[in-house]
DNA sequence: TATTTTAGTTTATCGATGTAAACTATATTT
DNA sequence: AAATATAGTTTACATCGATAAACTAAAATA
């Protein structure tokens, strides 16, 4: 999958949180967080559109910006793609340190639990990481 | 922080699992894998000592190589940067959806639940962006 | 110790990314 | 329609990452 750089992301913040936007908005805001030129905004913009992450929208005749992604969407596939790098004996356990750092709704944690509730646990989880690319035990 | 490239993440890989290790051995298990000569891994490699990802181990006057952070550390630590690009409602959100394509294990689910118990749970979770970049009211 | 192995270093090329000036085109307003 | 504001494109250059050839140094072994 093509990739989102750093400086792109920022550009992508600011579409996702204001689409559809024009150019001059991106600018404008991201002015505020930001020191680049305005040219530098309108190259990563255009990379964002030649990499089809961005779409135009071109109503009234006007160039308007939207995005071709969903945000949480995207981080949750990066996540996963990390997530692939581990064992599998130690995914959960990392998620687990994620969730101690996390403030949790009654609404989160409802969903929470009855995803537990119906999942089947196991006695052990299996690694299942090619010969010798497997760590867990000296980790 | 600096950041280990997905190439040499590779060799990350070889060292996490079978440390200490020479040279040759590293080169010979990335072979089965990845289509490199072996002038790409020693400069891979040489960069992620360069980088003090990695130390070598001169017992016995050879050159061992041995990995100078921890795995599931790094990932964790990749994986809370890219939370922290979501706004605070939707992180639990996205662990959730996490979870649920993961084996869990009894002992696992042991210590999340009791994680769970123990954490106060809020009625709402505030979200914090910076104004005019969140978007958690859109996506 | 002379010869092989195995390692380590230097140098190089190519594509992606960060950063931006300059130039062209299209809307909007006067 | 002319003038101005806004947008889009081209070009550029420096750095980093992926990839590797060539060369030097240090172990291991014959």
């Amino acid at each position: 999958m093509e990739k989102i750089s750093t400086a792109e992301f920022e550009i992508m913040r600011v579409i996702w949180a204001n689409q559809p936007v024009m150019t001059k908005d991106i600018i404008e805001i991201l002015h505020q967080t930001q020191d680049w030129s305005d040219s530098t905004i309108k190259t990563l913009l255009s990379r964002l559109v030649k990499k089809d992450f961005v779409v135009i929208d071109h109503q009234s005749s006007k160039y308007r910006y939207i995005s071709n992604i969903d945000k949480n969407q995207y981080i949750e596939t990066e996540m996963k793609n990390l997530l692939e790098k581990v064992c599998d004996t130690t995914k959960m356990k990392i998620i687990i340190s994620l969730i101690e750092d996390l403030d949790i709704s009654s609404q989160d944690l409802e969903i929470l639990t009855n995803i537990l509730n119906k999942k089947s646990i196991q006695e052990k989880v299996e690694c299942h990481c090619p010969k010798g690319l497997c760590d867990y035990e000296k980790v």
